[in-house]
RNA sequence: GGGCCUGUGGGGUAGCUUGGCAUCCUUGUGGCUUCGGGAGCCAUUGACUCGAGUUCGAAUCUCGACAGGCCCA
């Protein structure tokens, strides 16, 4: 690498996006990168997970229109105000001027409850849990950056609808669990913070942020999940007869996350030498490098044939590198590529009936043949927790409780507050920081607020965030 | 929202102040040879972001667009 992470991780990152083959920048048009064959492979590893573990909770995957006309648009009146600068218009077919301006979905909300209003009608219906893998288009005005800040997102969203406010709660919880298991599969550590009122999402009635810290030390939201309470369904008139015949509108619920998750994840776990993947979302997951010598040539290559189909029978994304470039060039290409396992087998290795087993992480094992099978999953295995403890130690030695405002801390701070808007607003004046809630679960605070002096009700946490 | 910097083969660059045949490295391609951490030799493809202006002549100067990066609100 000719940036080091630790010297300027900004520069860094937009290096190794495209020399790790994840993205092309250079398609012309701001905020569009263009995914390569590598990255968009990591980006559908990252959709199968999500797309399990909504499949698991019952959630039925659909797929609405790209397009929705201003009218549908224009129901809920928060909602617009928080999109109308971001959204693109379709005005025109060809020549001719269309009657109703169409727009880019910037999120699916107005489309998908144009229909649940048609689909819901009775409380047999409910819960209703849908969710879509699609592409949405934002206007951005700040600088954009590759995965992190783009124009069009490729994100889940899912939406659903219960009979009472109760019922949307659950789901909440249910979405909190979901984090949970696929969050360590990317193995990234989080904060669930609850927003405040000034920053929840356009409609909602409260909003959680699914916040992650990057080596930046800044803080970059991942995911939202969001409790709707009957706001959309009112204007949508998604309502349900129950069981007395009585007509009640739907509670609602929305959770979505975006390709961040990848620039998240490497963000975090790569390192000067290249991106370094968490083995569920690596296209490649172990990379056999045959060291062919001259006389020597068949028995290597047969025996890497061999391990190469003990390996893939057994379930693993395997790799045989047989580019005619020297090993050592093929090694620095998959650190790159953050390929977790690394298999080399050479003439030494056969004559011990051994292979030589080296990690992204820079570990080498020697694996007897007959035991390659085990010595992957172990290694890959531990591995994985190697990814996840440096990233919880990271995440832990960023955050900081202080009961008094204290300038110029890197990371998190923490600090009592009242819960009033107007000393939220002064402390991130102050500090030059944006609030990103107050923590899911609640943490006990008594101390006093640091704007106003009134008692804390809760701790709040400021950031620089992205 | 406001300001600053940048744009030269696929990637990285020199040249720009002082206008005149565009430099070097890397990559790509074909071949020989080599392979336990970026091998070597030979041959070879490939560029001044776009538009307007000034000029005999523009990569170079001026203006604008687009794109990239940085700073401030």
């Amino acid at each position: 690498m000719t940036v080091k992470k630790s010297k300027d991780f900004d520069a860094w990152y937009n290096d190794i996006v495209e020399r790790a083959d994840l993205c092309d920048k250079r398609y012309p048009i701001k905020g569009m990168n263009v995914w390569r064959p590598y990255g968009w492979e990591v980006s559908l590893l990252i959709d199968a997970l999500i797309r399990e573990e909504l499949k698991k909770t019952c959630h039925k995957e659909v797929c609405f229109p790209l397009l929705i006309p201003e009218k549908l648009f224009k129901k809920e009146a928060d909602h617009i105000k928080g999109f109308d600068a971001q959204v693109y218009w379709v005005t025109h077919a060809g020549d001719n001027e269309l009657e109703e301006r169409l727009l880019l979905r910037p999120t699916s909300e107005t489309a998908i409850y144009s229909m649940y209003h048609l689909w819901i009608r009775s409380h047999a219906d409910l819960p209703l849990k849908t969710f879509q893998i699609v592409n949405t288009f934002r206007y951005e005005t700040k600088m954009t950056k590759a995965f992190l800040r783009v124009r069009e997102i490729h994100f889940f969203e899912s939406h659903t609808c219960h009979r009472d406010f109760e019922d949307a709660e659950r789901q909440i919880q249910e979405d909190l669990d979901i984090a949970k298991d696929f969050f360590k599969n990317l193995c990234l550590p989080y904060l669930l913070n609850k927003r405040p009122e000034w920053d929840k999402f356009a409609g909602a009635f409260y909003s959680i942020g699914i916040d992650v810290i990057l080596p930046s030390k800044r803080v970059i939201q991942l995911g939202s999940i969001h409790q709707y309470k009957e706001n959309f369904s009112r204007p949508f008139e998604i309502t349900y007869e129950d069981e007395e015949g009585k007509h009640r509108y739907c509670h609602q619920t929305t959770y979505g996350m975006s390709e961040r998750l990848l620039g998240a994840t490497i963000s975090i776990h790569g390192d000067d030498k290249g991106i370094s993947l968490p083995p569920m979302i690596a296209p490649i997951q172990i990379i056999i490098i045959p060291i062919i010598f001259k006389g020597k040539e068949d028995r290597v290559q047969k025996k890497c044939h061999e391990v190469y189909d003990t390996i893939q029978d057994n379930g693993w994304r395997v790799h045989l590198d047989d580019r005619d470039i020297t090993p050592g060039m093929k090694y620095y290409d998959w650190e790159l590529k953050g390929v977790p396992l690394r298999v080399e087998i050479g003439p030494r290795d056969i004559e011990k009936k051994m292979v030589t087993v080296v990690r992204r992480d820079g570990k080498k094992i020697g694996v007897q043949e007959e035991s390659i099978l085990e010595g992957i999953e172990r290694e890959m295995t531990d591995y994985s927790e190697t990814l996840m403890k440096q990233a919880q130690s990271f995440t832990k030695d960023m955050i900081h409780r202080s009961e008094t405002l204290m300038k110029g801390i890197e990371g998190i701070i923490e600090v009592p507050w009242c819960g009033n808007e107007t000393c939220g607003l002064e402390m991130e004046e102050e500090l030059d920081m944006k609030t990103l809630g107050t923590p899911i679960p609640p943490v006990e605070c008594t101390g006093t607020c640091l704007r106003c002096g009134k008692k804390a009700t809760t701790w709040v946490r400021l950031a620089h965030t992205y």
